[in-house]
DNA sequence: TATGGACCCTGTAGCAACTACAGGGTCAAG
DNA sequence: CTTGACCCTGTAGTTGCTACAGGGTCCATA
């Protein structure tokens, strides 16, 4: 293993996961590696653990304001880890509450589609459900 | 009931749900409503039935493309609606797609935060399990 | 009549978290 | 020495709006 890597080094190949890097050098999330002579970047191991963190987060759903707080945190090793539990609660409460916000949704799209006559749009039931009682009579144009 | 409105009396007050129909006007999914002399906006009940179609759609997920999509069809009465079944199971795939996803993360977030000592940020479980292996050590700055 | 306040107009910029692209430079292999 | 894969920068696009600046309109009240 060398000590440090290209940007096209890191992540798994195929998929560029190595390009979201430069954004986040950007907005401050990660530090500005050195450069070659040739003015490519070459990000250490540093980096590698820091870039890595922010992708086991991002795939946790946490924003990249978390991230950051995340991120602040875990340099702080002497501080109480409170805040990080608050933060990883605040979290987890959204995905449940997504979660319930979906499933409401589910079930009324569920609904509408076993509703369909399968016959004509004039008979639709999914149409139907969607629409106010009237008829649509302002397609743009 | 008057058989025109202004942009203000569009939607349930005191939310201003009455905002984007200039958005969904300016990418085509409302026609231009008439003018006023003092050219204020007039929508008609053509409008409100629109609006209101599209608002419902969005409260139930689908994206303003599939409720273009959904619009054209409502509009060619004589058409099969197959096309419209598919939209809405198409949509509620990714519903439930989401939801599961959503369910994982959550199990995840639950079993970190369950794990929490409340110690010092040095023995956090939630920093641990976000970390790779070795130290962060390329704070930005 | 003046004026205040509530509403409306336009166009542009901003949000999250990137991705894609244009137009160029670098580098290693053949 | 050329080819092709990679890298660089900066900007614009994505979704579905919201917020703002800078102005106009309209109605009621003083």
């Amino acid at each position: 293993m060398p000590d440090t890597f290209a940007i096209g080094e890191l992540g798994g190949r195929p998929t560029p996961r190595s390009r979201p890097s430069r954004y986040y050098e950007r907005i401050g999330l990660l530090s500005q590696p050195r450069r070659t002579s040739g003015n490519y970047r070459a990000y250490d191991r540093g980096h590698l653990n820091r870039l890595s963190f922010i992708r086991r987060s991002r795939d946790l759903g946490f924003s990249l304001d978390q991230v950051r707080a995340l991120l602040d945190l875990a340099d702080q090793r002497d501080r109480p880890c409170e805040a990080v539990d608050e933060i990883a609660r605040g979290h987890l409460a959204e995905v449940e509450r997504k979660i319930s916000d979906l499933e409401a949704l589910r079930d009324e799209l569920r609904g509408m589609v076993r509703q369909c006559g399968h016959g004509s749009v004039r008979d639709c039931r999914i149409i139907e459900a969607l629409s106010p009682g009237d008829a649509l009579i302002a397609a743009p144009g």
